[in-house]
DNA sequence: CAATAAAATTAGCCTAGGCTAATTTTACTT
DNA sequence: AAGTAAAATTAGCCTAGGCTAATTTTATTG
């Protein structure tokens, strides 16, 4: 069945809701998420409801059947692949890429994000550190962890970070991490969670806990 | 200025139909190449020319501004480049690529373009031997020619037919001449321009200059 | 050059997807 | 259980971009 862009885009921000929030996806929580009016929540509602794609009771709140759920994913999978696409293949630094794939996530084509998928790889992860849905819809399990809960030992790359306060971004800055970098744990202090860090190839520095609770890492 | 998909594929119906046709870009012309009612056509004229896309009168049609030429050039430089892409390296026949390159057309980046130009070679022609205007807007001459016009000894791809009869497309067939294929020009007669040409790396065969004015071929 | 045909335009309507303001329903609290 | 606050819904409006039908303008031709 054919669907609008915006369709689209309120199966997804269900799908996102849904996955990563305690609160029932609400009339109230949807449009705050997408910038719409609560109105235009509920119209939207009813439509997808009719097409059978969201179930939705303002008891429950709003929840993806089945082929909502494959749609959502769909999109998300394209989404995350032209991410890989442009970072890979055109250079694009990850953190610009949003905006493009955003765009490129509503291209229609029955075989094109699989034909991207194989070219790219098959990749089972985005630039960010997300797992790319197979064709059937299938998660991988997730890579992305934050620093932490890492292993001593191991290298990861820098995939986020949880807050984005400018005290903590101009701590980034100081000690050069930026989105992308190499992150090796060298020692790990059991007393109060500080570890021993490698910031790409540089010097080893210490790092608080509460820095490691602020940044999203992925394994290499 | 922002551009709705609707305004840029106006844009593009101007551009096409000035470029190939004798005729005046009139508002009927329009409507008949859109597949739009003549009224919606006068809507958008309107819309355009107050946005200082268009220049139009009922007396001499439409015509792009320079701004609109500039943009217009812009989406068709978006669309053969995705061509070239879907092509080249996500392995599509480059009969099949056009609905998409239609959709990938109108993604919005400033850099987007450039960025996978480089990365496709900057290529000058797309896989239909149609020319790929760079970012200033400049069209490399056309190297797409019909096989009658091609040199002897010479080799060329088969890029389209300009006469989509039943009967030819028939014909085509029994000579295992699709798009794509290779011919290379051996001998031309000069008494009735019937041409010996061999196909794919198969066996030399003779066709008439008639076979010859229907074939659209780029050079090698 | 008047009559007619064709092209362009206008008027008014439709759908999608937004909005605000008003109202109704549900939930929370005393 | 009543009163109030919050959430959901409805009513009615808006813009973009379509449409048909009616009208006006332009062109053609007897």
């Amino acid at each position: 069945m054919v669907r609008t862009l915006s369709e689209e885009n309120y199966l997804k921000a269900i799908y996102a809701l849904k996955r990563d929030g305690e609160e029932k996806v609400s009339v109230k929580n949807i449009a705050i998420y997408m910038g719409n009016s609560p109105a235009s929540v509920v119209d939207m509602l009813k439509k997808l409801s009719a097409k059978e794609l969201v179930n939705y009771d303002k008891k429950s709140g709003a929840d993806l059947s089945s082929t909502g759920n494959s749609a959502a994913l769909g999109i998300i999978r394209k989404h995350r692949l032209w991410e890989v696409f442009l970072c890979e293949k055109l250079g694009y630094t990850w953190d610009k890429v949003h905006d493009i794939a955003e765009q490129l996530e509503h291209i229609k084509s029955d075989d094109l994000a699989d034909k991207l998928s194989d070219y790219l790889g098959n990749p089972k992860f985005d630039p960010h550190g997300d797992p790319i849905p197979d064709n059937k819809g299938n998660l991988p399990k997730k890579d992305k962890v934050l620093l932490s809960k890492a292993e001593q030992g191991k290298s990861y790359r820098v995939v986020g970070v949880l807050d984005a306060s400018t005290l903590f971004l101009e701590y980034l800055q100081k000690l050069k991490v930026n989105l992308g970098v190499m992150i090796q744990l060298e020692e790990l202090n059991a007393f109060d969670g500080s570890m021993l860090v490698k910031i790409n190839e540089g010097e080893s520095q210490t790092v608080s806990l509460k820095f490691a609770q602020n940044i999203w890492v992925s394994p290499t």
